[in-house]
DNA sequence: CGCCGATACTCAACAAGTTGAATAGGTGCG
DNA sequence: CGCACCTATTCAACTTGTTGAGTATCGGCG
């Protein structure tokens, strides 16, 4: 019942499809939650027995029908609900690379140091998105005003985003730092 | 066949029991892998079927007997053949928290702004518990001495969990404060 | 002396998440 | 004109992860 709490967060940007949603829960929750589309196609049927969300069948010309879902009244209300109930212990990172880091020592140093210089590229990807979406938000207006007039949890969940990535790539400079450093203190031995 | 993995990475500090593992997943590996007791058990379970970690039975006078848990050559082998494969994309971030401040301009400021100050807490007494790691790694000596002599792997994830949890905080700053002029901007309507 | 909590583990049942493929029409590319 | 890829969804089978309780022994507290 947790990615139900996702579905909802996302529909909050308006309807969608099962298929919207499995592209798209990458553009705005999917910075801290993830799934498949089976997932959701899974999740939007129960929630819609249970009446959380309603569809709305558009028929296409020239591709396959689709089913649009949006939040009902009650899904606003267990949203609510779920905003008021109590958080647990933040919820886990599973990293396989923070993984992999920690037992670097035990060889495959190079292969490791290549996984954290691929991750990097992939977090500068996602800032660059970031960055556009961004922009796109604020619309030319600084971020105090954004923040005077428009949803502030998008934003919020955004900067979250970004700092994260961030703070990602500073710490992969470090870590290909002390892996050279270690890599060159083998040879040299 | 990832919770293993983290399993691997935690018995490379040493011998471990189903139960240390339970509580200490915590102390080593667990800032980027969690799992509950029974997953352990589970997984240690097959991890011995398949020979990657052999037991050893010690009994103990006044407590239950316990099965010390250490890595095979096999073990050691699976490892390295886990550190050299490719990686996937990041692996989920999951935080409810997220999700709820995303939705936050539906409702239930106060309470999302509690849950904030509260996770804030948590990541400060979470600091404070990395920093004695830290200073217990580190035996008086800096940072480049310590990188020169031991294992810089758990170094390298401790620093990551430190700036993981630094990062949150000055955000939960940011967000205390959007959101309290929110609320101000409402009430003053 | 009875209860709480720590150590140490097990069992059963369930919920959540993953993988791979099937279906079915459409567009674009060489 | 055939092949690959995009939209849009469904099915089946699987692996992971979660919850809650149960067993047993000991130490400490009031």
């Amino acid at each position: 019942m947790a990615l139900r709490n996702a579905v909802m967060a996302a529909l909050l940007e308006g309807e969608a499809s099962g298929y919207d949603l499995a592209k798209g829960f990458d553009a705005s929750v999917a910075n801290f939650w993830t799934a498949t589309p089976q997932q959701l196609y899974r999740e939007l049927d129960r929630m819609e027995r249970e009446g959380l969300v309603s569809t709305r069948v558009v028929r296409q010309e020239r591709r396959p029908d689709k089913r649009l879902f949006s939040l009902t009244d009650a899904g606003y209300a267990a949203l609510r609900g779920f905003l008021a109930e109590p958080i647990g212990r933040p919820t886990a990172i599973r990293d396989a690379l923070l993984v992999k880091v920690s037992c670097v020592d035990v060889g495959e140093l190079d292969a490791v140091r290549a996984q954290i210089a691929e991750r990097m590229d992939w977090g500068r990807a996602k800032l660059a998105r970031y960055g556009r979406l961004r922009e796109r938000l604020l619309q030319g207006r600084d971020e105090a005003e954004y923040l005077a007039a428009e949803r502030v949890g998008p934003y919020l969940t955004l900067l979250r985003g970004i700092s994260f990535e961030e703070e990602n790539l500073r710490w992969g400079e470090t870590a290909l730092r002390v892996l050279d450093a270690r890599a060159a203190a083998i040879s040299g031995r």
